[in-house]
DNA sequence: TTCTTGATTTAGAATAGTTCTAAATAACAA
DNA sequence: TTGTTATTTAGAACTATTCTAAATCAAGAA
């Protein structure tokens, strides 16, 4: 699947369309992880700056990142394997699939799982988070 | 669902049938995880020994849980939100729901949650992890 | 411009949960 | 007993994340 990839500019126009002022840093992040990454975490952001932004520092990373999930712009999740949390820029409801192997993340929409809830009215259901284990080849 | 409670006998013999040498420690954590608690933390298994035992260390305590773990009489998992990781004895293959306001778990089994994946053969499923959230009342 | 004010960024400290380490203790076998 | 191994312990170390307080920056007012 390939991605689409954003221009700084389009990117500063998201961050003002989301009432997030747009600077230099801010701008690197959100086109690092809204066009170029793949589920990444904290850690993999502040490697892509520290190799491709001035000087970033670890806090204004996990800053940005939760600006961008505030946002809108950016999901969060806490995988049931790996304690750490990765973001994903697919920001509508699905689920995923993790290699065991690799770790690596798919993301997998409703025509490839589906979710079948029979509970009772004592269950209000607003969210689901399913993680399919396994090996892909 | 009411729990049937083993003595320290009954879960002693448990622990020689999984291969593990049944200590004092590991008997009081072991009764503890399996017949009284719900769903607890590491944290909650601490706070249960210093009120009960006479003197166990924290190591201790992520010791033998992780020792149970190993030996199949309990199941380990970390959940989306809080990055704790709770014990389950429910060791068959179940699902949760989580109310977002107390926190408490609930374990959903197959005939109140279904979920049907439809994946290629790219993708072997080996496990499922699947937390519903919302609210219970 | 220059100033002011508030927002942003920063380095490093602090925190939370868990694992590791090395020494002390307990249990078992001979 | 004595020797050997397993278990427990306190505390250090570690990882991921959040907090804090000071420095820097940016946009509007003068």
């Amino acid at each position: 699947m390939k991605k689409v990839c954003l221009s700084p500019a389009e990117i500063e126009r998201r961050l003002e369309d989301a009432n997030v002022r747009p600077t230099a840093q801010r701008i690197a992040v959100a086109r690092y992880v809204l066009c170029e990454a793949d589920h990444p975490t904290a850690d993999a952001v502040k490697a892509w700056a520290d190799a491709n932004f001035p000087k970033m520092s670890l806090a204004t990373v996990y800053n940005t990142l939760g600006i961008l999930v505030k946002a809108g712009l950016l999901k969060e999740m806490r995988l049931p394997h790996t304690g750490k949390t990765v973001y994903d820029d697919n920001i509508s409801d699905h689920y995923h699939f993790v290699d065991e192997k690799t770790g690596k993340l798919y993301d997998l929409d409703e025509t490839q799982v589906q979710v079948a809830s029979k509970l009772d009215g004592g269950f209000k259901v607003t969210g689901v988070d399913l993680v399919l284990r396994g090996e892909k080849r």
